[in-house]
DNA sequence: ATAATGTATAACCAACTGGTTAGATAGTAG
DNA sequence: CTACTATCTAACCAGTTGGTTATACATTAT
């Protein structure tokens, strides 16, 4: 009988190893920042040799934009397709449709952060140290900011949002307002002593804050 | 001729010298965050040898809290006492007056994260790496904190201020918006074609658009 | 003066870091 | 079946890390 200890002699696939790679990265640089990761747990959590690292993304800033640019892609993607149900074409603007697409918005994007914390630490991370790296992600322009501050712009033109608000700043806080929510939770917490941490009701009343805000924001009262 | 190099021979402080490494200390996590702060770097900034500073602070997280409870001390004492030069003790509540109160509370915490960018990115590391340890540096309940949120239920209870926005939130956001709409410029900058980074129209510009939005979020329409 | 104490330093270390090298193994075209 | 290429790995390395130790110098009380 061959005893042999066996090497399981997997197939080699260099894609579905960069998502290997990816994936175990996305979750280790989420926990401990760029600089706090360690390239050989990240290694050894995808399965493969460390230097397959090297040889796939250069080096670990390499990574780490493979990384963030797979995530933000992704996101907008997804984004773009919750908000687009919320569309008949030819249905003109009135408040009542601005106000649903708003907490559309803010509705996904407290959710999306919510189920996907990698992307919230991972974004909470890029504030603190990304200034070191990510100028070099391609980014600018996403879609869905394009298409939320030509809406906004519109908007307002019709008397619908708030004008003393630029567009650029209701559009950057439909995003910002969720994320500092959670983000700075834990900094904060002390602050409701009569909610569990992260218990399902204290994360639901923080959406309804959050919704309330972003409408408080963007609309004038009624 | 005494020839001999020279060891300038310093007067010894403990206290002075706790303070220049607390300085040092400030400078370099704020650019690196806690993990990315070198110690030695640390200590040649400062002037005094590594050793001193494990003797003064135990380890390197004994120096982080010293970092941030020190920084956080001074600023919840110099926003309290910028405040409380807008109050004439016995006069009502009314509208103007948390008008004025609100502009002046978002003015001077916009003003403080431009002035003292350590505070800023500090806050920005402590939001990424933080939950790691800090939970133990004393902080729950800073009075400005409490002071503020019993003004705003006052207010509310009068109907001068919105009450679907619970007095936690406000609070909160009074810090968290101009905090995050100037840690997060870098991010979407490109959003704003127009102005040039950092340029002082811009940080203007901004500074309103802050002092906007937190109206808008806690004053209801006239 | 001098002993005791508080303040400061140089030299050291084991563990760990991102990154490299040389070679082994699997898939595939001829 | 064979040669070639793409995928993968073990072993290694030089530089750096937070933290320690032993010792020297200054200050103060007696």
């Amino acid at each position: 009988m061959s005893s042999e200890t066996l090497k399981p002699t997997r197939t080699r696939d260099a894609n579905a190893t960069r998502q290997a790679i990816l994936n175990a990265a996305q979750t280790i640089i989420a926990r401990d920042g760029f600089s706090g990761a360690r390239i050989d747990e990240i290694a050894k959590a995808s399965g493969y040799n460390k230097s397959l690292i090297f040889q796939h993304f250069g080096d670990k800033a390499g990574l780490y934009r493979a990384v963030i640019g797979r995530l933000r892609d992704s996101s907008d993607t997804a984004f773009t397709a919750a908000i687009a149900e919320h569309f008949e074409p030819n249905k003109a603007l009135d408040r009542k449709k601005i106000e649903t697409i708003l907490i559309a918005s803010a509705n996904w994007t407290f959710t999306h952060f919510l189920e996907e914390p990698e992307y919230l630490r991972l974004f909470a991370w890029e504030m603190a140290e990304g200034w070191k790296v990510f100028s070099s992600i391609p980014s600018s322009l996403e879609p869905s900011f394009q298409f939320g501050l030509e809406l906004i712009r519109e908007a307002q033109s019709r008397g619908l949002m708030r004008r003393e608000i630029k567009a650029e700043t209701i559009v950057t806080n439909m995003m910002l307002i969720p994320f500092i929510t959670l983000a700075a939770l834990p900094r904060f917490q002390h602050l409701y002593p009569q909610a569990a941490a992260n218990s399902p009701e204290m994360l639901e009343q923080l959406r309804g804050q959050v919704i309330s805000l972003i409408q408080a924001m963007a609309l004038p009262d009624k």
